[in-house]
DNA sequence: TAATAACTTAGTAAATTACTCGGGTAATGC
DNA sequence: GCATTACCCGAGTAATTTACTAAGTTATTA
């Protein structure tokens, strides 16, 4: 299977959004300062979601994504293969061609561990992933740290500036 | 996880390896040429295997690699991080600096993956994989198949050119 | 001593990943 | 209605990794 960190940053980022869904459209510029993710990634990954019908986004000011259904109807593998095409552990993709016009020696082998990690995948949800209390922990954490570095909108840039610093 | 062409090559060479054991030290030539993996590369990878101690070697004419214990005792896992060295899906190899010095929203999920693959892997041996009878039936396919190719041992290369070509 | 085959190191083309850049377009609020 | 916000889209690109080659050296056997 093809995990790379382009699938984990769009699982982190649907969490994200699964996290924040009662505050309506979550911007994607929003998750890009909580998840530390580029934006522009962050829009690659949002237009495969939307394609494959995960999120639906809102346009204008106050807009921004949400997720399409229930997060508890999002398995971690829907999200995974939206954004890497395919869950696959074959060489030839599956399609057994992998020695010549045969399949080769371990073909089978890697189709069942193809099965094994897409059965574990699907069978988590975004939903059970928020009830868990580290994930709510950490999320919580991650809003405040970003409210300190920008204390309101970045209009006044020595504000933060005082002598009694938080520091450490 | 890290599942690259080269864990399955180690994988399907140490297969080779396990289904000839009978015949005494396997040449990574002959590997080379049933299981279709270019000879210096098989070098690359057995030199890594020799210093995890999956397999042994012998020098000189006749020589080649044999396992050093059981294929029943080698677990495919083994040979995978043989390789690959790390079974790991998550980005920060573990260590839990995956965002700043936290852990990102979703560490944990990975690490449960990673956890689910290794288990899944650990659990196959080359034992049980030379018992499937679709392995075998391969591995004599194959082996029929290098001999066409090769008639003798390409000691006259003009041998095979008859005008009763064996062709199609 | 010549052939064989393991061993070793260095390098490299191709592919992939993880981005950036620059320009759109739709919706909203003043 | 016009500025702003934020989605939308495609092309390009630096860094990394993979898969593989080249060119040797060392050990063993016949």
């Amino acid at each position: 299977m093809r995990l790379t960190t382009k699938g984990r940053y769009a699982v982190t980022a649907m969490l994200d959004l699964a996290i924040h869904f009662d505050k309506g459209p979550i911007s994607l510029a929003g998750i890009s300062e909580r998840q530390e993710i580029s934006l522009s990634y962050l829009e690659q990954l949002f237009t495969k979601l939307r394609r494959k019908g995960l999120v639906k986004s809102t346009r204008g000011p106050g807009g921004g994504y949400s997720l399409s259904r229930s997060a508890y109807d999002i398995a971690i593998a829907d999200i995974i293969t939206a954004v890497d095409e395919k869950v696959d552990t074959t060489r030839c993709g599956g399609l057994g061609n992998c020695q010549g016009d045969e399949r080769c020696l371990t073909h089978e082998l890697w189709t069942s561990l193809s099965d094994q990690i897409y059965s574990f995948l699907a069978g988590i949800s975004l939903g059970q992933l928020t009830a868990r209390k580290e994930v709510q922990e950490r999320a919580q954490k991650q809003t405040t740290n970003v409210q300190k570095v920008k204390p309101d909108t970045e209009q006044n840039e020595e504000s933060g500036l005082d002598t009694t610093s938080p520091g450490a």
